[in-house]
RNA sequence: GGGCGAUUAGCUCAGUUGGUUAGAGCGCUACUAUCACAAAGUAGAGGUCACAGGUUCGAGUCCUGUAUCGCCCACCA
């Protein structure tokens, strides 16, 4: 091999960054057809992504490189497809965490927010915001991600909180915002409303109380209910029977005392009472309880809230006021105790509402907040799944949709943190009245007076998200952005934020754009451990992929990704994988430093007609038949499933068997050399092609070389349509329908790679030495003229003694002694007498005749039976073909067992 | 309570218009420093495709049911 100078390892080192920097600066990033730029195509149809932002404060983890992977692939794919391609990337204010974070900061400075003030917090955010909000989108790049940076945005920018305003303020005007006291998820740690999504429930142990509400008027009387929270008790407005329990019929009407605080409330009659639960009597507390909150209202019940922001208990707690809830809890409980209106108490599993944040517990409570009328955007949104305009890939998750969209309650979307889009809504400080208006007013708007104060919420993080893929692209202005990039095409992300971010967007998008903001949702699994845990900084099995891709490589780390579980399933990941990808990478590296060796050899230009070997042809047909799959699968989004036959076909076949035979072509000199390392190429280049969406860096290094390479050698090497600049931006392998020949080419050399795995088999389990030349009788039948004309690809991968290597239809007399064996009706003799036990031999042989009058048997009745009738011809045709070479072989067996007598 | 997914080799997983000998990686066994690659090569062992029915000429694949595990939604105090 003359000398070439690449490592004998792919090694990524280095490499990454320098393609990276290279792409980004000529432009590939940016789409081809790009609306500022003279000579723009609006029929041009686009293909456009807009990234689901990360958190600004975030750290690169799997999540991200699993959706940063998949998109590039999609992106890039398009790309060489030659379409103009658009890949939004920016990043998300992250209302909570972020506050969080830099009042975590401050804490080291032994500051609060409360101390700064709003104004200086937010200014001291901002300033966090420039020195660590691009670690994420650095990290990102490191992945290959091809963005357009030049339009990178930040959902709190200039630009985007225009169009919060907007949104907001049309939402209003249309009637479908309001403001008012609800009921709703109250974060006591971060005093702040969250929304319904923002709350998970966990089952904890806890008790279940039991008590007595004494009648009023009544010594005695008295009905049981029992609470998981005894501190609700002080807000208790009613207490509620079966109107058909035949215990407390007689008590509805009358008024009970709330324990302690002697605060008389009615007895109620309602169907949602459970009878069997407890004592049967439920407590009704509408300010702290979603289900008593409906009854309260249906009833015309007063609510009291007994908790402050800080879920201490007001001044309605009585005594009590001041306590903290669980503290309060234990102090009442121990009060009843003392009052004989304690009945018990057992263990009892609860679900705990927690916050998705902070994991500290929620309260409902009443408060005064902001809401989006979610039903007319609801009926919208399910409407563009329902009538295919939009497809959620999988399918499944279409009804996931649909039945969250369907049972859907109002959006609280106020916060009361700093870090975020202020609500635009004015209050007057003369006539009290509000003003909504998208650009800060001067006046009231109805008394215009200039005494204004803006609301001091915030609006929830998803609300600008929402917006995100027309937001980014100019709206609410007419932009060519806008007109040309939108809809976006595909809207690809973790299946966990179906609700919070892709139902919004769609009803976001209709609402404002009436268009859907993308037509395709492509949701992909998340990603677990070894065994399939959540990966959790406690439990210390997190893998870093930052360090991933240190240690093995990016293309590694994405190809494990992408190839490793089918759309919206979980994958387990380990580094094991990874490992076994980077070898890919390798193999890949090393067949393409073969064929650039090769070709430093190869002659410049053939002198004679082409002449395909059989390898050349059917390397070719297989390659072709992949490049179908490929683009069949790509269609519908089977992305792990092409890569994997991209995979096989690379190593099993291109690597394993054609370069093999190469080798031997290549010895020949001449044409046919020349003509091999065409075929080299030739594959190899469609490969890369065929790989760089999964695994741009490896295959961007070596298809450099391949063109300088090629270039230098000879103008018969590049492909049809001349190389391109780059592969990123090279035309992805076009499929071509076969020509007719192909089947016959394929299953021709696919006898012999029986051939040859057989007399490989064979030699293993003698033991005969490895590489040892030998001496072979091949009785081929029909097949002569193939394995005749494959006589020396045969001899050398089967290292065979081409001298002592004999080719027959067949032969009268046998060799012998010899081991012996068929292999699809061709017979092969391979006379070693010292390895030959006749005995040994009956044994081996009389298993093989077994096995094959075994399938015999199956196929004998198979096409016996109806299948032969109902199955299609062609299916039916090829089982007997398989018999028909079964009964061949049966044969020769059985011929080859009498010959050893 | 409602819904979804998974169940295939020792382990982690593919297998999407149903086609008759079920694949990969890792691990395992034997052999191999030969010249693209030892991060490799060659050969091999290893599976009643969770279970029970059904549809079909034919089921890992479609239908029904069961079991186990996991997830989502709802939130009976």
């Amino acid at each position: 091999m003359s000398k070439i100078n690449l490592p004998k390892t792919y090694d990524y080192k280095g490499i990454e960054e320098r393609l990276y920097r290279w792409w980004e600066e000529k432009g590939f990033f940016k789409p081809s057809n790009d609306p500022p730029q003279p000579g723009f195509d609006h029929s041009k149809k686009p293909f456009v992504i807009s990234i689901p932002p990360p958190n600004v404060t975030g750290e690169l983890h799997l999540g991200h490189a699993m959706f940063v992977s998949m998109e590039d692939l999609m992106i890039r794919y398009h790309r060489m497809k030659g379409m103009p391609t658009l890949w939004v990337p920016g990043s998300d204010h992250a209302g909570i965490a972020t506050q969080l974070q830099v009042e975590k900061m401050l804490a080291g400075e032994g500051l609060t927010r409360e101390q700064l003030g709003r104004e200086e917090f937010i200014r001291r955010t901002w300033a966090w915001k420039e020195k660590y909000g691009g670690v994420i989108n650095r990290q990102i790049r490191r992945l290959g991600a091809s963005c357009d940076w030049d339009r990178e945005r930040f959902t709190l920018d200039a630009g985007l909180s225009r169009a919060v305003r907007e949104a907001f303020v049309r939402l209003y005007r249309k009637g479908l915002i309001y403001r008012g006291p609800r009921l709703i998820n109250w974060s006591p740690g971060l005093r702040t409303a969250v929304s319904d999504l923002e709350v998970e429930y966990s089952e904890e142990p806890g008790r279940l109380y039991y008590f007595k509400y004494r009648l009023a008027g009544s010594a005695d009387e008295f009905i049981p209910v029992a609470t998981t929270r005894p501190e609700t008790i002080l807000g208790d407005t009613a207490v509620a029977v079966h109107p058909e329990d035949e215990r407390y019929r007689q008590y509805v009407g009358r008024r009970v005392l709330v324990p302690i605080l002697n605060r008389a409330i009615p007895v109620i009659a309602d169907e949602y009472v459970d009878r069997q639960f407890g004592g049967g009597a439920l407590k009704i507390t509408p300010g702290h309880d979603p289900n008593d909150y409906q009854i309260g209202v249906q009833h015309g019940l007063e609510i009291i809230s007994v908790l402050d922001e800080a879920a201490r208990v007001n001044h309605n707690g009585g005594i009590y006021a001041g306590l903290d809830r669980f503290e309060c809890r234990k102090k009442l409980w121990e009060d009843m105790r003392a009052a004989g209106l304690v009945i018990k108490e057992q263990p009892y599993t609860l679900n705990v509402p927690r916050s998705q944040r902070g994991g500290e517990i929620i309260e409902p409570m009443i408060s005064t907040q902001w809401f989006v009328s979610i039903q007319p955007l609801a009926q919208a949104a399910l409407e563009v799944v329902r009538d295919g305009r939009i497809r959620i890939v999988p399918e499944r998750f279409s009804k996931v949709y649909y039945n969250w969209l369907e049972n859907i309650q109002d959006w609280c979307i106020s916060r009361q943190l700093w870090w975020g889009h202020r609500i635009p809504v004015w209050y007057c400080g003369e006539c009290g009245e509000m003003t909504v208006a998208s650009d800060d007013p001067a006046a009231c708007a109805v008394c215009g007076s200039s005494k204004l104060e803006q609301d001091a919420d915030v609006l929830d993080t998803w609300f600008s998200s929402g917006l995100w893929p027309f937001s980014t692209l100019g709206w609410p202005d007419d932009t060519p952005d806008l007109r040309y990039f939108y809809p976006t095409s595909v809207l690809e992300t973790g299946y966990d934020i179906l609700f919070f971010w892709v139902a919004r967007m769609i009803m976001f998008g209709l609402e404002f754009t009436g268009k859907v903001p993308f037509h395709t949702v492509y949701l992909h699994g998340l990603i677990r451990d070894e065994v399939g845990q959540k990966m959790s900084k406690s439990k210390g099995n997190v893998i870093d992929p930052l360090v991933v891709m240190d240690e093995l490589g990016t293309d590694a780390l994405r190809f494990t990704l992408l190839v490793g579980s089918a759309p919206g399933n979980d994958m387990n990941l380990s580094t094991k994988k990874v490992e076994a990808n980077r070898n890919f990478a390798n193999k890949v590296w090393n067949v393409g430093r073969f064929a650039l060796a090769s070709l430093a050899q190869s002659p410049k230009q053939p002198e004679g007609e082409v002449d395909w070997t059989l390898a050349d042809s059917w390397i070719w047909a297989r390659l072709q038949q992949l490049v179908r799959h490929v683009e069949r699968l790509f269609a519908v989004h089977q992305y792990g499933e092409a890569g994997r036959q991209i995979y096989d076909f690379f190593w099993a076949e291109f690597a394993d068997w054609y370069v093999e035979i190469a080798k031997l072509q290549l010895a020949q000199g001449g044409d046919r050399a020349f003509y091999t390392v065409y075929t080299l190429i030739r594959v190899l280049d469609a490969c890369l092609r065929l790989l760089h969406p999964f695994t741009p860096f490896v295959t961007e290094e070596l298809w450099g070389h391949l063109k300088r390479a090629c270039q230098q050698h000879s103008e018969r090497l590049s492909p049809q349509g001349g190389w391109e600049e780059a592969l990123i931006v090279a035309r992805w392998q076009p499929s071509r329908a076969d020509e007719g020949w192909e089947a016959q080419k394929i299953a021709d050399f696919t006898l012999v790679q029986e051939v040859v795995r057989a007399i490989r088999n064979l030699r293993a389990e003698k033991k005969i030495k490895p590489g040892s030349r030998i001496p072979a009788y091949l009785l081929c039948g029909e097949r002569l003229g193939v394995l005749e004309s494959q006589r020396d690809t045969i001899a050398a991968l089967a290292h065979l003694d081409a001298n002592r290597l004999r080719l027959a239809a067949s032969l009268d007399e046998k060799p012998s002694p010899a081991l012996s064996l068929v292999v699809a009706g061709v017979e092969i003799y391979l006379p070693l007498a010292n390895v030959v036990d006749r005995e040994t031999e009956r044994v081996r042989l009389k298993g093989e005749l077994t096995a094959v009058e075994a399938q015999i048997q199956r196929l004998e009745s198979l096409l016996d039976s109806e299948f032969a009738i109902k199955a299609p011809p062609a299916v039916v045709e090829k089982e007997r073909q398989k018999l028909a070479i079964f009964r061949q072989s049966a044969e020769k067996l059985r011929q080859q067992l009498s010959g050893l007598r």
